[in-house]
DNA sequence: TCTGAACATACGGATAACCATATATTTATA
DNA sequence: TATAAATATATGGTTATCCGTATGTTCAGA
């Protein structure tokens, strides 16, 4: 049960709101992905999906070499929601990055 | 137009977070009602206060020695609808707060 | 078993956030 | 105009956050 004032300071990072809502648009999505679609180093997207999966707000899925993330299917209806309601009207803030994810070359297996 | 997250960073801060879900239930409180409701200093509630006022998450009006601060009309609404969410899924998280500010002594007059 | 790819973590430093305390400002009233 | 109440702000210090860089771990395939 995260207390609302964590939830929000996981989205209070444009990094982590980023892949947050990247995440909730495509289900799931490996490191790798992350990071070339919003352009950061490997190191910094892993720290902060590691900080989001130990706060409950993330889970994964290792698959081979590949590790998936996804929305934490505990998370409460409430913090699903208010992601909802941000991605809706947020489009124009991720529609960069879901560009750069559909424009990738070499996309992982992992990724179909 | 707050970035997304800016606003989440808003809502990130305990303090923060408590005084605008008791404004969005009450309309409008001053910050004597604040500082009382949430049982913290003066200048720590006036500090966030004045944060959210120049984030454009609050506005506030002067009447006599007193100034209310409510939610800022000009909130996107899906800032609002995160909100509502918020406080319809957090009850608990500010109902020892509500209590409080029923049982005020010398409420001003202004509080009416 | 060695190598490379994907991912995670540790370390040190820079910046931002938050706080308590003190003080200033504004307003109403005596 | 002097005082008190309500509110705002300034100062300095502490802690948290974020980052780049370097390195560790895990896994697949040669």
């Amino acid at each position: 049960m995260i207390a609302p004032n964590e939830f929000f300071k996981c989205l209070s990072d444009e990094t982590r709101l980023k892949t947050i809502l990247l995440i909730l648009h495509e289900k799931e999505l490996c490191v790798c992905e992350l990071t070339e679609a919003i352009d950061e180093s490997q190191p910094k997207v892993s720290r902060h999906l590691a900080q989001l999966k130990n706060m409950s707000v993330l889970s994964t899925r290792r698959q081979s070499q590949w590790v998936y993330y996804r929305l934490n299917d505990e998370l409460p209806g409430w913090a699903r929601s208010v992601l909802e309601t941000t991605l809706a009207a947020q489009s124009d803030f991720i529609q960069p990055y879901l560009n750069n994810l559909a424009a990738m070359d070499n996309r992982p297996v992992c990724c179909n």
